[in-house]
DNA sequence: CAGAGGATCGGCT
DNA sequence: GCCGATCCTCTGG
């Protein structure tokens, strides 16, 4: 039973142990085979260059979105929007939801297969005064700056511009490692009304930056 | 070329 | 929990 006053349990960050400088991810250091891509970033970092400032947190929650997946963007082929889904693994696919958010996905798999990591939320842990000034909304705890990927997105500034950058190389955007290990969990995801039943998200345990129903991430 | 609907969010009941 | 905002994209005729 979990105490009335905090929701969740200390985040990943919270760790006292001395940890490396945080080293960019490069292309080979990230499998590109997709549920292991969306598992293996839970607990890397998202880094983003913007207006002279460095943006950076921890990432919390991921979906994935594979090959032959009624659920994915690429399930009817390559059209102008998901053609970044096609890229080699570790390209940006952004692309706008509802008319009113962004959301940023990792692409996986080889070139020519539509197949992609969402990342649904971070833990901010630089650049907090700036996320907050993003999302242009009062009262927002740290934990709630990045919590949803559109929020997410929001806080980053990341849009359309960044669909198709290289995350291997693009400075504007990078994935980078402290070597934190987060315990991760997994759950069906969030949000879908086809393939709802597929255990295909995974999120860091004791997180109180994960978005969704609490019952999705015990 | 019209129409439906979506990997969301935030406000309201 | 429910619902509207908002704006493309994609589909079918």
């Amino acid at each position: 039973v979990r105490p009335p006053t905090s929701r969740r349990a200390p985040a990943p960050s919270s760790n006292s142990e001395p940890r490396p400088r945080r080293r960019r991810l490069r292309r080979r250091d990230l499998p590109h085979e997709t549920v292991a891509l969306a598992r293996f970033l839970i607990g890397k970092l998202l880094v983003r260059q913007i207006d002279g400032e460095t943006l950076v947190g921890r990432i919390v929650e991921t979906e994935a979105y594979v090959v032959d997946d009624p659920a994915s963007h690429a399930y009817r082929g390559m059209t102008a929007r998901n053609k970044s889904m096609f890229a080699l693994h570790a390209h940006a696919y952004v692309y706008r939801i509802y008319g009113t958010s962004w959301c940023l996905n990792v692409s996986s798999e080889a070139a020519g297969i539509g197949a992609a990591a969402l990342i649904r939320a971070a833990e901010p842990l630089v650049g907090t005064a700036a996320m907050r000034r993003r999302r242009g909304r009062d009262g927002l705890s740290d934990l709630e700056l990045a919590r949803g990927p559109g929020n997410l997105c929001r806080a980053f500034g990341i849009d359309a511009e960044l669909d198709g950058i290289d995350l291997d190389a693009d400075p504007r955007l990078a994935l980078a490692d402290d070597g934190t290990v987060p315990e991760v969990g997994s759950s069906v995801r969030i949000g879908l009304t086809r393939a709802a039943d597929r255990e295909l998200r995974f999120y860091a345990r004791g997180s109180a930056a994960v978005s969704g129903r609490r019952a999705l991430s015990p």
